[in-house]
DNA sequence: GGGCTAATTAGATGCTCATCGATACAAGGA
DNA sequence: TCCTTGTATCGATGAGCATCTAATTAGCCC
């Protein structure tokens, strides 16, 4: 595909940490579509085997570790890339993907209680 | 009621961060039955305004906040209570609910990438 | 170009879940 | 004991989503 990689993004500067003050209406909506995309087994599976590599995984060698379609799997792994979880790009026939790591830190901080990571006081 | 606090209740132990190794397939599904019950905006507003007072907040206090019936608030409380993310008690007449730290600090570790963070040599 | 493989898109289906109104339960006070 | 207020449960409904098969697009090689 084209456009693998801008689509739409979110998960840019919010938020703060929920411990920290109560969260807004609409970054609560934000949040909640980022993490829908992590509340899934399979999604967070593909998101934890992409993280573990050090380098780019290549689409074709998540497929076997799944019993699921292939259209399947790509569907998921466009949700990620919705999410701003991971990014993706065509190279020759083959699809690579990589995590974001600010989209990962972003939401460890914000479940993050103690008084440092949430920056209170 | 009765038997708020002792509910189901996951959330122990479970995980090594998503970037340190592919996560197993069962550690995923718990994983995700947690993370469905935050990828909720109501929930996550709920799990907000409780996580940022000290003391505990009664669930009359929370109602006024939404523009949901009581039932519903109620239900999203419950699923929050189910995993594990919050403890809740009734005293007298009205019930009082609080976060449990240590789930959120599970989730937090889970998503974190920096070498320290996920304990990779 | 023609054919092959990898991946995405389209459309359909069945299940999960957010929400509601109505009802039941709990606990305190008159 | 009865009324009132706060909370939980029940049953129904409509929207969203995970999954599939089928069809389409992208890019390589002969």
């Amino acid at each position: 595909m084209s456009k693998q990689t801008p689509l739409p993004v979110i998960a840019e500067e919010c938020c703060a940490p929920l411990a920290r003050e109560p969260i807004s209406k609409d970054d609560a909506a934000e949040l909640a579509r980022i993490l829908k995309a992590v509340a899934d087994p399979v999604r967070l599976r593909l998101l934890s085997l992409i993280a573990a590599r050090d380098e780019e995984t290549c689409v074709c060698d998540l497929l076997p570790e799944f019993d699921l379609s292939q259209p399947t799997i790509s569907h998921h792994l466009k949700t990620l890339r919705e999410a701003g979880l991971i990014g993706s790009e065509r190279r020759g026939t083959w699809v690579y993907s990589w995590v974001i790591p600010q989209a990962l830190d972003r939401l460890s901080a914000l479940f993050a209680t103690s008084k440092e990571d949430t920056g209170v006081r």
